[in-house]
RNA sequence: GGCGACGUAGCCAAGUGGUAAGGCAGGGGCCUGCAAAGCCCUGAUUCGCGGGUUCGAAUCCCGCCGUCGCCUCCA
């Protein structure tokens, strides 16, 4: 079995292979810190998450870089107006960013440069472009003359002469061309600056990433992500950098673009003013039911959310946990026949697992694998069972449902053990059930529920756990 | 206007040439003192609409309708 990835470059899945064998150069858009998070960037963090652990999970080593854009126009402006030192203010969100990753529960990034402490490598990078004839100044600005790269163009699937028709922005005047875009800005007074041989200026919006990839991955990566949204003018200005300065082709070998999230048919964003915070989200809902939503659906087709749709994810992610309860306590062990049958389902459901997951990460279909063996598990439960004989079962579906989907199934253990008087209570419950004391049992039952243990009765005798 | 996606049961969603995965919700049954959970059974003769290609299409081609994204900072 092997991996197949769609490139965006192409349009087409294709067979992946790596740069260096077992190696994967992954480089992933990360955020322009001027503001918190919202759920766009959480779906964001936590695709390239699952894709990350897929790939560890088959046996790769992944170097995954994920970027802060720690200077730009925004974070100025947003300085200027809370009066703030812009540093202080990025500093700030990207604390904040980490804190909801770390909420989300994805794996940390191998390296997390920022702009501004990559400027040597970015005006290195510049400059090699200019000497290239790829870059003009103009008054201490700089340039990327599009019309000396015929390749331009070649991600977003457009023609250099069709924006100048389509161009309803106004067109600096002093650019060669509508479609040039900035590789360094002239610093206006009191704007951040770093000296350059073009004078006292900044990086422009698209050469940050060219050149923290060129320092941390080197001048070909395997996998560069990144929301439908960065496509163009982005990443098309970023292969164009990266190519002319490096004349190596491909610069990435994979481009991965994730849909957007919608909220009522529209794109979730800071401008339209629908977004949800990373941090609100949490406060309602816990970080696996947004993943959940994500593996329910493919990653490149936008989502849409609302609450009937979290409410599902909610529900399912519940039947999953489900699978993961423990053997009946007066279980005498099941027959032959369902044991076979849960062997064979678990043998399957890894095979249907991975053979989706190669296929374009295919979350959807590889989820459904996992409810099949959910049934099996529940069966063989509900069939007498054993722990030991569920066990090789339940040890799957974590594996695949924690390691490489992130989720968690088992709840976390809490300090201070209550169960030897849970147990207890339940023996005394069970004693009154038997003496058809119900009123008295079900004021034991109510009186757990209340204090958020579930107790459910079996024929293989009661059983409890945290709701 | 240009470029690119998408439209599958009540909802979400996979499937891109061989006769419709999976989840949620619903209905019926089993189990239970009741409940919860679980298990079993149950749902599209049909894949936006209209043509065409083919022995055969949700899957390919053409047209139309609708939705969304990008073309400007954006995950």
């Amino acid at each position: 079995m092997s991996l197949r990835i769609y490139n965006t470059l192409t349009r087409r899945k294709e067979p992946f292979q790596t740069l260096e064998p077992g190696v994967v150069r992954m480089y992933v858009c990360g955020p322009t810190v001027y503001d918190n998070a919202h759920l766009g960037h959480g779906v964001s963090l936590l695709v390239y998450d699952i894709i990350r652990r897929y790939l560890e999970y088959k046996g790769y080593q992944v170097r995954h870089v994920m970027n802060y854009t720690d200077v730009d126009d925004k974070i100025i402006q947003r300085a200027r107006e809370l009066g703030e030192d812009p540093q202080a203010l990025a500093e700030r969100y990207i604390q904040a960013f980490e804190q909801n990753m770390r909420d989300l529960g994805v794996r940390w990034p191998t390296v997390q440069p920022r702009v501004t402490r990559e400027i040597d490598w970015i005006v290195r990078m510049v400059q090699g472009l200019v000497e290239k004839g790829f870059g003009y100044v103009v008054d201490g600005d700089v340039f990327f003359d599009v019309s000396k790269d015929p390749d331009y163009g070649k991600l977003s699937g457009r023609k250099v002469e069709d924006m100048l028709a389509g161009a309803r922005v106004e067109v600096d005047e002093r650019k060669r061309h509508p479609a040039d875009f900035a590789l360094w800005k002239a610093s206006k007074p009191g704007e951040p600056a770093w000296e350059s041989p073009w004078g006292p200026g900044r990086p422009g919006w698209h050469i940050e990433c060219s050149a923290m990839n060129l320092h941390h991955l080197g001048e070909q990566i395997d996998i560069h992500g990144g929301g439908r949204d960065l496509i163009f003018p982005h990443h098309e200005n970023e292969i164009a950098q990266s190519e002319c300065y490096t004349g190596k082709t491909p610069f990435v070998r994979y481009w991965v673009h994730n849909g957007m999230l919608l909220v009522r048919g529209e794109k979730m964003s800071k401008s339209l003013g629908n977004f949800i915070t990373v941090n609100d989200f949490l406060q309602q809902h816990e970080a696996d039911v947004l993943r959940m939503l994500l593996l329910q659906a493919h990653y490149r087709s936008p989502i849409n959310y609302d609450d009937a749709r979290l409410q599902q994810a909610q529900q399912a992610l519940e039947r999953l946990r489900g699978a993961m309860r423990p053997a009946y306590p007066e279980a005498q062990g099941a027959d032959a026949a369902t044991l076979q049958a849960l062997e064979a389902e678990q043998r399957a459901a890894v095979q249907g697992f991975e053979a989706a997951m190669d296929d374009d990460f295919n979350t959807a279909v590889a989820l459904g694998h996992l409810f099949n063996l959910v049934r099996a598990i529940n069966r063989a439960r509900d069939a007498g069972a054993t722990a030991a004989q569920l066990a090789p079962a339940q040890e799957t579906l974590r594996r695949l449902a924690e390691d490489v989907f992130g989720l968690h199934l088992t709840p976390e253990t809490v300090t201070g053990d209550i169960a030897p008087l849970v147990e207890l209570l339940l023996e005394v419950r069970q004693e009154l059930r038997r003496a058809r004391q119900y009123a008295l049992a079900d004021r034991i039952r109510d009186g757990l529920a209340a204090l958020g243990i579930v107790v459910e009765d079996t024929p293989q005798g009661s059983v409890w756990r945290r709701a």
